[in-house]
DNA sequence: GTTTTCACG
DNA sequence: ACGTACGTGAAAACA
């Protein structure tokens, strides 16, 4: 079937607009709508693979529309001159590209899309229609499919319907959907509908009586057909306007258009005209896709190297300059060892003495280096004088994250592509095929360390101009070493417990999937959200609340409020928990034990969240239960080695102390000083009743706010949590900032900084770019300042955290003693002490932890010594 | 591969 | 009116 895809040409490039930050080439010509434009449209047409295809634009000349209510669309705001000079500038760019443009004087881009994709319908096409708009869902049919972009936390994912898409989504047909919308108006195009009725109204009353003229006549015979009273009233006194609001709200399908869907052949995009036009925009990464066609734009690849195969390793290992390594493994053996130092690379074969380099007193340069540690010690290697990881370096400064390759690294750094022996990934195929030639090997080799080598020094720059390169060198470098160990040693397991455990929770699961079939009357995949949807909404009648992009959820929340009627809901809830420990903890952590040791070695990336936090990953040691009872008992698993016992240090409520620093809070910064119970203290203060007085259910409220203010509060939010009307919690939020002015004065601060600065950042200096702070999408710019808020509490006390960590593994290695690190979970660690070592390993923990860092607040941890992690903790 | 749910701080 | 708290990872179902 032949495809046609259309654009909504103003809308799409409306997006890119506000979605990338501004940018413009040599001679001042804003490009940035340009470049999202085009993004989108590559990136559609990949997905689409349409042999038709226009883009539709709007003309300035009034409509019929606004001829018929001369106040239609009279609320829309002029665009910026920025992007008014981008959109010819885009209309040439796509006749160069020879992608049809379409517009018609007197219709809006809606109605020659939607007669286009009737023309194409009927000519039996398949259409697809990109638009931000969603009045064009009106026009889906099953030869018709919408796509709507929606942005969410900065990346961009669509929301595609057909007719049946709609009609599941919303219960009403497309066409339906016209009268909705002129009942509900459409503030952005000035429809006004009907006063009193809302998304919600107006749904429920097309739903009943499918169109606008059988409500009216219901409600003019009867006026309480139609609820709310309000609704009823207005329906019948603004009849008139819900009918003009109808035919404003009606896109026309047969519009006088004169282009023929035949015309809109896709032509070759990489013209010549095309190419050079985009090299006066300098839109280099569009002018990437013309690479092979024109030559020369793609990222230069890196020359082919030639370094010299060492005999000896002497000269780089006793070098007082950077030496930048790379190693190439096969599983945990050596293929070889790619080396660089002023200008000079080489490659090193596996039968030379390669631990007298790692050894050696060389600075050493590497990406990615904590895997390397960890196999090097297992094969009996130290590596000494680590001096800069670029994956570490380009994560502080926001280029790189866990999971990127030296070809990241390359790209971003140098502005090249790796120039590999093989075609792909030369890596991989080594992997697979260890007996590659050597002659790919060593050229392999070269690659990677000499784009390491090269991009060190501008990574270094960089982290010196950003601030950040004491918080690299004092406490990332360090910390690297300090969580390899941690891995290497692991923690131990009581197998047996867990085993045990996992049959108690079998019995219980299988009694209660029993009493859930006889409850639901039928038999199915309790564990499919989509199945136990059915059962409880569809078949059993039941009413569903939220509901996801898929359907009604079945969530916690929802399951709870069902369960104060029905008890079928109770019994489901205890079936997923019981179901959560069983697949994800029981058989989880089993998989996860390692057969040598007998332990559990878990991966803690150290570049990889926003905040600077650590995460634990294969398995996630930071997400054990604790907060149920029995979940709780899981801990008893995870226990000391003989003659040792666990040490488990807390920080207390240390993101609440980092807002006393960061505010000045004096109030905070007193009651922490003297260790007092500060949620307490605070229900005191913002409800303004004395201490004494404030009961169990004040306190909790006012520890919701606490916690609440740190993530950036909405009354919403704070009212679903603790449970009082949205009212409440609003007057809840706002006296918290009138008795607490200093804090409000501080996340105001906070907002505003990050929006001039572009990024968030702790009192280290760790930064996190928050480019939703300049989206004119209300939903994304809150996103944005709610990080913006969080980011410096969180992001903060991650670093005291691993400022902590680094001053406690020097502290037990200087004194000597056996007591090993072995977990962290962001404001808690564990520690394997020998027996004979409690009483040091405590002293070590409380004055490296409570005085890591110097302070105006005052910082505290909880100490508890125990056989496993349950009597730890 | 994406979606939903739920475990933690 | 919008959609609703910050940061993670894993399992299972489903497309």
């Amino acid at each position: 079937m032949k495809k046609l895809m259309l654009l909504d040409g103003m809308s799409l490039i409306n997006r890119a607009f506000y979605a990338l930050p501004p940018m413009s080439n040599k001679a001042g010509v804003p490009t940035n709508a340009i470049l999202g434009f085009l993004n989108i449209y590559f990136k559609l047409l990949e997905e689409e693979l349409p042999d038709y295809g226009a883009v539709v634009f709007d003309l300035p000349a009034p409509t019929f529309r606004h001829i018929k209510f001369a106040n239609y669309k009279a609320t829309r705001k002029p665009f910026p001159s920025e992007l008014k000079a981008q959109i010819p500038i885009l209309k040439d760019l796509l006749g160069m590209m020879n992608i049809p443009i379409v517009s018609l004087e007197g219709f809006e881009a809606d109605d020659v899309m939607a007669t286009l994709a009737h023309k194409a319908q009927n000519a039996g096409f398949l259409t697809t229609i990109i638009t931000g708009d969603k009045d064009l869902l009106q026009v889906a049919t099953g030869r018709i499919k919408i796509r709507i972009p929606k942005t969410r936390g900065g990346t961009t994912t669509t929301e595609d319907y057909f007719e049946a898409d709609f009609v599941e989504k919303m219960g009403i047909t497309p066409t339906e959907y016209i009268d909705m919308k002129a009942l509900m108006g459409d503030a952005s195009d000035n429809i006004p509908g009907v006063a009193g009725i809302g998304e919600k109204t107006a749904l429920k009353i097309i739903q009943d009586y499918k169109n606008i003229e059988a409500a009216i006549e219901a409600v003019t015979a009867n006026p309480t057909a139609i609820k709310p009273k309000k609704a009823a009233e207005n329906l019948q006194e603004f009849a008139e306007i819900a009918r003009l609001s109808k035919e404003l709200a009606t896109i026309i399908t047969d519009a006088d258009v004169d282009a023929d869907v035949g015309g809109l052949l896709l032509g070759e995009m990489f013209t010549q005209a095309a190419f050079e036009e985009l090299g006066r925009l300098e839109l280099k990464s569009v002018l990437k896709k013309f690479g092979d066609k024109f030559g020369g734009v793609a990222p230069t690849a890196s020359q082919t190297i030639n370094g010299s195969i060492l005999q000896d390793l002497t000269d780089f290992s006793t070098s007082t300059d950077p030496v930048a390594f790379h190693i190439l493994w096969d599983a945990d053996r050596i293929l070889g060892l790619g080396l660089a130092k002023d200008g000079h690379v080489a490659f090193a074969p596996p039968h030379l003495d390669l631990a007298s380099f790692f050894e050696g007193e060389a600075p050493k340069i590497a990406f990615d280096t904590k895997k390397d540690i960890r196999k090097l010690r297992k094969m009996g290697i130290n590596v000494n004088n680590l001096a800069f990881d670029l994956l570490l370096g380009g994560y502080l400064l926001g280029n790189l994250k866990d999971g990127d390759g030296i070809a990241d690294l390359s790209l971003q750094y140098l502005g090249e592509t790796l120039n590999l022996p093989e075609k792909g990934d030369a890596q991989l195929s080594l992997l697979d095929e260890p007996q590659e030639s050597s002659q790919d090997l060593s050229q392999t080799s070269f690659a990677h360390v000499s784009a390491i080598y090269r991009a060190y020094p501008i990574m270094a720059e960089n982290l010196e101009q950003t601030g950040m390169s004491k918080l690299f060198h004092d406490v990332e470098m360090p910390l690297l070493g300090v969580l390899a160990d941690m891995e290497h040693h692991g923690i131990a397991i009581d197998a047996q417990f867990i085993k045990e455990y996992g049959d108690k929770l079998t019995v219980e699961i299988d009694r209660l999937t029993l009493e859930i079939y006889a409850l639901a009357g039928q038999e199915f995949n309790i564990n499919s959200p989509k199945q136990l949807a059915k059962v409880l909404f569809e078949d059993m009648g039941l009413k569903g609340g939220k509901k996801t992009k898929t359907g009604f959820s079945t969530n916690v929340d929802v399951l709870q409020k069902l369960a104060k009627t029905e008890p079928i809901a109770d019994k489901i809830l205890e079936y997923r928990s019981f179901s959560k420990l069983r697949s994800t903890y029981v058989d989880g952590l089993l998989a996860a034990i390692n057969p040598k040791s007998g332990k559990i070695h878990t991966n803690f990336n150290q570049a990889l969240t926003a905040t600077g936090r650590l995460s634990s990953a294969e398995p996630n040691l930071q997400n054990i239960p604790i907060r149920t009872d029995l979940g709780r008992e899981l801990r008893r698993a995870f226990v000391a080695s003989p003659g040792f016992v666990l040490v488990d240090a807390d920080y207390s409520q240390i993101e609440l102390r980092i807002l006393a620093e960061l505010s000045g809070d004096e109030t905070f910064l007193d009651a922490f000083a003297q260790n007092q119970d500060i949620h307490r203290i605070t229900a005191a203060r913002a409800f303004q009743i004395p201490l004494e007085e404030v009961d169990e259910q004040t306190r909790s409220f006012a520890k919701a706010i606490n916690f609440g203010i740190v993530y950036g509060i909405s009354a919403f939010s704070l009212a679903e949590d603790i449970g009082v009307s949205v009212k409440e919690a609003d007057g809840f939020i706002n006296n918290y900032f009138q008795r607490y002015p200093k804090v409000k004065k501080y996340m105001d601060y906070a907002v505003r900084r990050a929006k001039l600065d572009g990024y968030a950042e702790t009192l280290w200096g760790r930064r996190r770019q928050i480019p939703e702070l300049a989206s004119g999408n209300f939903v994304t710019r809150g996103f944005g300042e709610r990080a913006a808020m969080n980011m410096p509490v969180q992001g903060s006390a991650a670093d005291i955290m691993k400022i902590a960590m680094v001053k406690v593994y020097n502290r037990l290695h200087a004194e000597g003693l056996k007591s090993r690190l072995i977990l962290q979970v962001h404001d808690e660690l564990l520690i394997e002490a020998a027996e004979g070592e409690v009483a040091a390993v405590t002293d070590i923990l409380r004055d490296e932890m409570e005085r890591a860092v110097d302070l105006s607040v005052v910082l505290a941890i909880d100490i508890s010594v125990g056989r496993n992690w349950y009597e730890s903790k």
